[in-house]
DNA sequence: TTCATGGTGTAGACAATCTACGTCATATGG
DNA sequence: CCATATGACGTAGATTGTCTACACCATGAA
């Protein structure tokens, strides 16, 4: 019941950037990219795992990132994925195309004088 | 055919925000609010009509924006759109939350020292 | 045994945007 | 008179991304 009633998508367009940067920093799991995305937002930032793992797909499937399983020591399987070179420039677009969101959005808000 | 193709999807969740914010210079009849936006933007913001009237319909089903035909001099009938008192602080609300997204991007993508 | 935690995943609902149309009226040029 | 451009409003349908709500499996602790 009570389907959806999403009221938490401000990050509409903006995770796979967010991913993608965070795979800067070399290989990660799901669950980490996801931790370290929230903790270096302060909190404000929170991916579901519904978004989260569709997100990686969807990644994986247009060549940006690749993965891999890896059971770490006490059989703790997860898959690490790690940035591909295609990714890279998907990443330097991404940046640049938040930027000139950032700064127009920032124009039309400016208080008039 | 070729229906739908979306590569230009900027706009996705900060198009009330900027509709609304237009709207505090006065009442607009909706070409004339994306006009606006377009050009304070320098061109990095363009409405589309299937996002313009849908959008408005919506601020004004939600009680943000109340409606007015009007019919100028020349028998130009036009829809002009005026900021309610709800929708000054719906403003408030949606100018607060891009802040914080913005942050939270922003910290995000910082380079890593 | 039960429970918490860490990790991956899917199904289905929902909302917002886009492209591609269509309408109507006025003005302009031939 | 007719064609065409322009200004203005609008809808239909497709696509996409995010969300909530589940499920599964393994480990470790109570």
């Amino acid at each position: 019941m009570t389907p959806a009633s999403p009221r938490n998508q401000l990050l509409y367009g903006t995770l796979d950037l967010l991913i993608l940067r965070t795979l800067v920093y070399g290989p990660a799991h799901g669950h980490a990219i996801a931790g370290h995305i929230q903790r270096v937002s302060e909190d404000a930032l929170r991916i579901e795992t519904g978004s989260l793992y569709p997100a990686l797909h969807r990644l994986e499937a247009r060549g940006w990132i690749a993965a891999k399983w890896k059971t770490s020591d006490k059989g703790k399987r997860a898959r690490y994925y790690r940035l591909t070179r295609t990714g890279r420039r998907q990443l330097a677009v991404e940046q640049t195309r938040w930027q000139q969101l950032s700064v127009a959005v920032t124009r039309v808000l400016r208080p008039a004088d």
